[in-house]
DNA sequence: TGACAATTCAAACGATTGTTTTAAATATAT
DNA sequence: ATATATTTAAAACAATCGTTTGAATTGTCA
């Protein structure tokens, strides 16, 4: 056996993987899959070159397994409900929300990586988004209209909720995916701290306010 | 001489040049600056390997070139204003910002090439992005500003305002930015035609509810 | 037409890419 | 300790990249 990325058992093993994941993780959410060499990622990582194609069998499959670890990690470090009851009221569940995804996207820590690997794969797609939004995407989406569900009038439309429910997490992802425009418009603007809950408690109000007074549905057309 | 591209009067010369330009949009619109070659560049325009070279100087400045000439064609096809008076109600320029902005985006024509760049811009900034938020989205930003301070209560803070504004545009740039996900999620949608209309009424509807309750009073905080 | 500039072309250059090869080093088990 | 499997290492591979070169071609004006 001289290719053990594929044994599933071997997948724990050796400190070299594990470097290499970390290396990755940092190269790719910095330059992009494309532009990141797999030299650069050993390099740092302290490996070989050809331990990659060791470990992973190829570059492809090394940056799979970095979205799918990124992406625990984010969510294990902000979860969805920032330990709110599911019970608690919609509002405080919404501003919870908000909250947890901003920091989720613009924490310094390793979280971050996930945001960025993201944003990439909405430029240049990649085998591994699919299992992300099956996993991870589709029960957040659900999470999110859930609660947009018990702020709007009853008897709202499905069409209209999930377009309420993208309106408000457009806000969240907007400041991270143009950044480099809005970091060019308004140079003054930081995403950390004190002015990252001032960001959410923006939305969250915006929100609420368009969601609170969203209209009440329009009479069925008789059949 | 035998380098034309750096003679400004020499930039309207030749079909060549043009047909470059062309078929440059379309393959950075398609895979992005970094993964075009300008080898496919020059098959797609039947020019040969060095046109680019000769023409523009480098892949750079061929790509600053379509990503400047994008936009005013991107801008030509639908105005910001979509031909509405300076003094019309704000809730009607605001309904024509985000009708002009979506439709901008999301065209069949050339004029959608200018999104694509864009979002690619948004992961990769080049050097052709200063010059573009100074020419273009500064004033287009200006634009929407003024069309929101009219919708908000009247003396409201600048730092609000522009998060309005933000919060406005993320709704219409989502769909374009986070395209793979939503296209995963919601399979069904549509993005052009009536259905692009029905996404514009919900962003304005979504926007002026919100900024005509504006400030909405904030839950407290749950303990 | 003839001279000169502008443009196009095939070919190659140098650098970098992901991957493979082959052998040496290390760990593991008998 | 010996044999076996696992992991690392240096080097090279084949392909592709943007760019350059120098000659051939085309266009232009006297």
């Amino acid at each position: 056996m001289v290719e053990p990325f594929n044994n599933p058992a071997a997948a724990e093993s050796g400190p070299t993987r594990e470097h290499l994941l970390e290396a990755a993780g940092e190269v790719f959410g910095e330059v992009g899959f494309r532009a990141a060499t797999v030299r650069a990622i050993c390099q740092r990582a302290g490996a070989n070159v050809a331990a990659v194609n060791y470990h992973f069998g190829d570059k492809e499959a090394l940056y799979s397994a970095v979205l799918q670890q990124s992406c625990r990690v984010a969510l294990a470090a902000y979860p969805v409900d920032a330990g709110l009851p599911a019970d608690a009221p919609p509002e405080a569940r919404l501003r919870a929300f908000v909250r947890a995804f901003l920091q989720r996207i613009f924490s310094d820590g390793p979280a971050a990586r996930h945001g960025r690997l993201m944003a990439q794969e909405m430029i240049e797609p990649t085998a591994a988004l699919d299992h992300l939004v099956r996993e991870d995407i589709r029960p957040m989406a659900q999470r999110l209209a859930a609660i947009v569900s018990a702020l709007v009038p009853p008897g709202t439309d499905e069409a209209s909720l999930r377009r309420c429910s993208m309106s408000v997490v457009s806000q969240i992802l907007f400041y991270h995916h143009c950044r480099p425009v809005v970091s060019r418009l308004f140079p003054d603007l930081e995403f950390h701290g004190e002015k990252l809950d001032q960001l959410a408690e923006h939305i969250t109000r915006f929100s609420l306010a368009a969601l609170r007074h969203w209209p009440a549905p329009a009479e069925p057309p008789a059949a």
